[in-house]
DNA sequence: GTCAATGGCGAATGTGGTTCGCTTTTAATG
DNA sequence: CATTAAAAGCGAACCACATTCGCCATTGAC
């Protein structure tokens, strides 16, 4: 009974943001721009997208999940618990967060200017933690679990910190200290990582006890 | 030979500031606001400042330094390492990055939304994780200093994934499984702590080898 | 073929950071 | 004390952008 929404131009705007989304960011990619490189005018962007933030969640969700299944594939790839570590770190943290085409940097800022009337779900972060989870406990089936969820989510919170100090450019991701940290915690961690948390932090107490 | 900036007029502005980005946050604060609150028009705001960005750095950072040297303090007072390291995470993590009254979200919207020409100085997180580590490192005497380095650069990272998620949800950051999750892999590294990380490194190697 | 829902779009709206000129003040100078 | 000019103070633009409005064109259902 009436006109339909067209298929096309939903993909036009779709790929039109991912694009500038890609080259410019978040705050650096209007409507106006979008449109134009759609081929339609800015006010019916908004025939399907009801706004700007919703088009930079549907065009970053696809692209996150695919790069982390891709990351999944790569570390299951490595023969070894430790490559399969630096893999992950690496991939995580230099890969995605640190993507120089800005798309971690379109999600960060979508999230920091976010009002609350924008209503976000968490699925995909949660989906991401679980998955980072996964790829730590087959690199390390002996480990304790509550270790081991501890870890992807510290990975989680240093991804957030990473894609952030990306905007600040001063220095490159792969530069960027934070993998060698991470990695440097990770392996420092795995040599006591089958012994349950309880006990280890007994024997803080103790050693502490016992030097003072 | 002409007029002077009124010092009483730079406070006015930066006490204003002050009160709105605490309330409101860094975008959710205009300099419209700012000027009818400090008693002058909004054009005058740009005789004693040059952006909206550089008043918020200079409410943030005495603010953090202050946090920073109070928690210094507080770490200080803990009679045992573990005890230490507990005050430490929680106070950066609960009490600063969740900082319900917003100034932490008004730095990472501030960071999130900074264009190229604003510049950064990266001086105040260095000098912050530089104080970071030395709690760490008065905490942990004998610990290897590339690791306690590293340990305060996750602990850096981690404030910012901190007080980005805080902008997303409805839940205290006392409640945030972040804190439980990185004491987690402190006390789980203090056991491992006194080892040079390259040892630590090729034992993984090795353990992998071992049981593949 | 008629109808009405909805796509499509140019124009307008609202907001907010920043800049422009003009006026007023004031510190130095003679 | 009068003069001067640099700079504060400020109202009115300017500009960029997200979003909304009102009108026209299209199209699917009957």
């Amino acid at each position: 009974m009436a006109r339909v929404k067209s298929e096309k131009m939903f993909e036009n705007i779709t790929l039109a943001a991912e694009s500038l989304f890609e080259k410019h960011g978040y705050i650096g990619t209007t409507i106006s721009r979008i449109a134009k490189e759609a081929g339609t005018a800015p006010s019916n962007v908004y025939v399907y997208y009801s706004s700007k933030i919703e088009i930079a969640f549907a065009v970053f969700d696809p692209w996150l999940r695919e790069r982390i299944s891709e990351l999944e594939t790569r570390v299951a790839a490595c023969t070894s618990a430790r490559d399969q570590l630096s893999t992950l770190v690496e991939g995580l943290l230099i890969d995605i967060a640190g993507d120089e085409t800005g798309r971690t940097l379109t999600l960060v800022q979508a999230l920091a200017t976010a009002r609350k009337s924008d209503e976000y779900s968490p699925a995909l972060l949660h989906w991401t933690e679980e998955r980072i989870l996964g790829m730590i406990s087959r690199a390390l089936p002996d480990g304790d679990p509550a270790l081991l969820r501890s870890l992807a989510h510290v990975l989680m919170l240093a991804f957030d910190g990473v894609a952030l100090r990306q905007n600040l450019r001063r220095t490159n991701a792969g530069e960027d200290y934070a993998v060698q940290s991470i990695l440097n915690l990770l392996f420092f961690t795995l040599s006591s990582a089958r012994a349950p948390a309880q006990r280890r932090m007994d024997e803080i107490g103790r050693d502490e006890a016992a030097s003072s």
